[in-house]
DNA sequence: GCCGTTTTCGGCCCGACTGTTTTCAGTCG
């Protein structure tokens, strides 16, 4: 898939156009395309070799020629005539917060700044001070946010941004006068990562909240502290993170909650199509002239435009709104509709939990069963079980199930996809099983793709765990054809897991909706192996939903006599308990 | 650049903030 690729040449052509200073049109087309093609689920090469380019909303003719020629020659005309003009080091500095096209064209044009050194370098002689416009704040604006580009305020994990923001929305809720608080951006949107924490909040005192906000006991910068808005910076384990907070009217709650949320996408595309029927919409409310028709709730709001409410992870502008409007909006899964974890670690491997324990945080959360997948024997650094413990551990669970009501425990394995494709555990052993995950942790370069297939094959394995292997936090994952594997399991009636663990969020949401099409269904699991882990349950339900997931597509949603039971009546040999050894192949 | 139950030109989201502005441009979210 070349869709990334043409998507990152259109972002910078986007980026020299606007050094350039072309019309802002031109550069939001761009921007616009590139957007377009990272969400793309489908190959924008089998797309062109269909002659269905210009079908794609936001492609036209002009970007059309582009991405063919560049798929037929491996070259883009438009691209290599822009960055012959404009310097591809000019175009970073355009993520420097206070810098815009105007100014680094400026820069550019009179000072022959060019990158990043150039640029102090014209602070410090003070010749950026002397360029007209440019004045003695506007230039400290500039240092400051080379200062925090530096600093690294880079996006973090979904997980780490939710634990920062429900401890200061706890904290806020006590605030005098305070009525409303909720998280918006995209942290409400449950964006795998995110930038900036934003909370919005609506009550009697808007400078008395923001005082007391400014007192969180884990500030340790007050950045900004005003009637309406407050910028703080909190403690987060051993890193710090910026928390904003914005009081409005409570009349004006949804429209500011709407506005707030985004996408930036989603808002624009609303606006749009207000303007569309004569209306106009802000964070205050949707207006007709001067009259505010809607404000108080997003649903008022959604409700003028004639469309129902749209859920905060759908708005990312990516058909959602037409969906929407022809009262279409899928049913997304939601957190009841779970009704137990496939993924989840004991002590008898690397975990924490004894049964017991798991069993009851499990019950916490809601669930009816929970499948233990500790690891096999080629795990080693994760004290990985032998034929013999894992004979031992499902003798465990069957013991401790008959001492359940209510609740069940399925006896499976995270069991290692060895490098030579084949399993680390025999048939015999695995046909006892009841959930078996398979997974690569060794040779990440090795045939991973082919391995994964063929262990797809095995007629015990439901899913394969973490099936690209990314971390969030840096890990660039196997090299896996995930086209490949999403068509296999397809081919072989398998599922694959979206390991909910918040550092893995794995399948992506992208692939998530890959596997969707293809009628592949998807596992969850929280990979646990601390007592709190079973709640990241919550960070794999928000990109399940980002990936316009319903409770059909999500094995979860079975109960567990239907998750285990279906698998034989589809074999044809009936049904049979799970402790039966000569229990048949599964197929979900 | 794209796009069209106001079509092939003339639109293209909206408001706030900041600085250096005497009426506005640049940047941001």
């Amino acid at each position: 898939m070349k869709n990334r690729e043409i998507a990152g040449m259109f972002d910078k052509i986007a980026d020299a156009l606007e050094i350039r200073g072309e019309t802002g049109f031109k550069v939001v087309a761009y921007r616009k395309a590139s957007r377009i093609l990272q969400d793309m689920t489908e190959d924008i090469g089998e797309v062109a070799r269909q002659g269905q380019l210009e079908t794609v909303p936001g492609i036209g003719e002009g970007l059309a020629k582009k991405i063919a020629e560049y798929l037929g020659t491996g070259k883009m005309t438009k691209y290599a005539e822009v960055m012959k003009d404009v310097p591809e080091s000019l175009l970073g500095l355009l993520e420097i917060q206070g810098l815009g096209g105007k100014t680094v064209h400026f820069m550019h044009k009179e000072l022959g700044v060019k990158d990043l050194a150039g640029l102090k370098r014209a602070i410090a002689d003070g010749s950026l001070a002397g360029l007209p416009g440019m004045g003695e704040k506007k230039v400290e604006n500039i240092r400051k946010g080379i200062e925090a580009r530096e600093r690294g305020a880079e996006r973090i994990s979904i997980c780490e941004a939710a634990r920062v923001a429900d401890e200061v929305i706890a904290y806020l809720e006590k605030a005098p006068g305070i009525s409303r608080v909720s998280a918006a951006g995209s942290l409400r949107r449950m964006k795998e990562t995110v930038g900036d924490i934003d909370i919005l909040a609506c009550g009697k005192n808007g400078a008395e909240i923001v005082r007391y906000f400014a007192r969180h006991p884990d500030t340790v910068r007050v950045l900004a502290a005003g009637e309406t808005k407050g910028s703080i910076v909190v403690r987060a384990g051993e890193t710090e993170r910026q928390v904003d907070l914005r009081v409005v009217d409570g009349a004006a709650y949804g429209a500011a909650l709407l506005y707030f949320t985004g996408s930036k996408a989603h808002n624009i595309k609303l606006r749009g199509l207000a303007k569309d029927r004569g209306l106009k919409i802000s964070e205050y409310g949707v207006f007709r002239g001067a009259k505010r028709l809607a404000a108080r709730e997003e649903e008022d709001c959604y409700r003028v435009l004639k469309m129902p409410w749209v859920p905060p992870e759908m708005r990312e502008d990516r058909g959602e709104v037409e969906l929407a409007r022809e009262g279409r909006l899928p049913r997304l899964v939601e957190t009841g509709d779970i009704k137990g974890d496939l993924h989840v670690h004991t002590r008898a491997s690397d975990g924490d939990l004894t049964l017991a324990e798991v069993v009851g945080l499990a019950r916490k959360m809601g669930y009816s069963y929970v499948a233990i997948c500790d690891h096999s024997q080629a795990a080693n650094y994760a004290h990985g079980l032998a034929a013999d413990r894992l004979a031992a551990e499902i003798e465990e669970i069957e013991a401790f199930n008959r001492t359940l009501k209510g609740f069940r425990i399925l006896k499976g394995s995270e069991v290692d996809i060895r490098t030579d494709g084949s399993l680390d555990f025999p048939d015999e052993l695995l046909g006892r099983l009841d959930f078996v995950v398979a997974a690569v942790h060794s040779g990440f370069r090795k045939n991973v793709t082919e391995r994964m297939l063929k262990a797809l094959e095995n007629p015990y394995v439901r899913t394969i765990a973490h099936p690209t292997g990314r971390l969030i936090s840096g890990r660039e994952g196997y090299d896996v054809d995930i086209e490949r594997v999403i068509d296999g399991a397809a081919r072989l009636g398998k599922a694959l897991e979206l390991n909910s663990y918040c550092d893995r969020l794995d399948l992506d949401e992208l692939r998530l909706k890959k596997a969707k099409e293809k009628g592949v269904k998807i596992t969850m699991g929280t990979d646990t192996h601390f007592a709190d882990g079973l709640a990241m349950m919550r960070f794999g339900l928000g990109i399940a939903r980002r990936a316009w997931l319903g409770p059909g597509d999500i094995l979860n949603c079975l109960s567990a006599e239907s998750l285990l039971g279906k698998t034989a009546a589809k074999t044809g040999r009936g049904r049979r308990s799970s402790s039966d050894p000569g229990k048949s192949p599964v197929k979900v």
